[in-house]
DNA sequence: CTAACTGCAAACAATTTGCAACTGG
DNA sequence: CCAGTTGCAAATTGTTTGCAGTTAG
């Protein structure tokens, strides 16, 4: 049985993931500005990782002009908090994804730069338990990115 | 039986690796310049992943003094002839390698920043295979490097 | 009111480019 | 000789920083 405030909150006032993001973070002593709104909604639709500059272009035609040092410093501050991660294709430049998904890795297209997601489960948790029985090496992360021609440009 | 100039060569003027790529390039029209002995002998010799940076200031701590464009348009032309590829650990540089040893990953220490090589034989190609049939997404190559602490310094 | 946030200009780091001078074959 | 190579300075690209002004709570 459910109490009646949780019921009324559930059901006629649903927070959005924002919000309930934003909520926590106000919790802390952090301001909801229309900058980290606006990011973090757009980083939640796009569920894919965008470099600095993307984001700030499309939040542009978004009707929101936003400096780039202020993107950076939004960027920092997510990913410090773990809402965002860091994701390296190998070009020089650093994207970021929001979390949310459980972990996974991407397929991009060198020729429309489409991303999948690749779901590896246990595979690499068991290279990583290898690496640390064989060398004592004690792995904390890793990059793992693959690249390719999707479904459509393989055609071609 | 081995032809007699094929003896001579093998057993009294035995051509080293390098002296053998050079000759290969030669034959390209492309010369046998300093720098070019020069930089492939320390990729050689080092068998690890060096940004451009280092490899510049180590070339002169051994006496040889090159411009960083030189360096930089070396690599890119070994990087062209898949002499060396190109490795990414996520912080802003390129790092380069000698091809030699088969193909293999790479376990960065977060501390000493030493490097184990990882090698994974068919698991990856397994995957590749996998996101081939389930995505029809056809994968060229990857990235996968593991980040952590090394023997040494998991011990601290 | 005040700590958090923002914009702006300038600084930085890695890499690239244009061009004139140089060198190996 | 001449294509390939090099150095130098300047340009580019992605990212960071210092600082003064603004804003959410």
């Amino acid at each position: 049985m459910q109490p009646i405030c949780v019921l009324i909150k559930t059901m006629s006032n649903p927070i959005s993931p924002i919000e309930q993001l934003l909520e926590d973070l106000a919790r802390q002593g952090f301001k909801r500005t229309k900058v980290r709104r606006a990011l973090i909604a757009h980083l939640q639709f796009l569920k894919k990782p965008v470099d600095a500059a993307n984001i700030r272009s499309q939040l542009e035609t978004e009707g929101l002009t936003v400096n780039k040092s202020t993107i950076y410093r939004e960027l920092e501050f997510l990913l410090a908090r773990g809402i965002i991660i860091e994701i390296h294709f190998g070009d020089g430049k650093k994207r970021y994804e929001i979390v949310g998904l459980p972990h996974h890795h991407h397929a991009v297209c060198k020729k429309c730069q489409r991303i999948e997601d690749i779901f590896l489960d246990h595979d690499l948790i068991r290279v990583e338990e290898r690496i640390r029985k064989e060398k004592s090496f004690l792995v904390h992360t890793h990059n793992l990115e693959f690249f390719g021609l999707c479904r459509d440009c393989s055609k071609s």
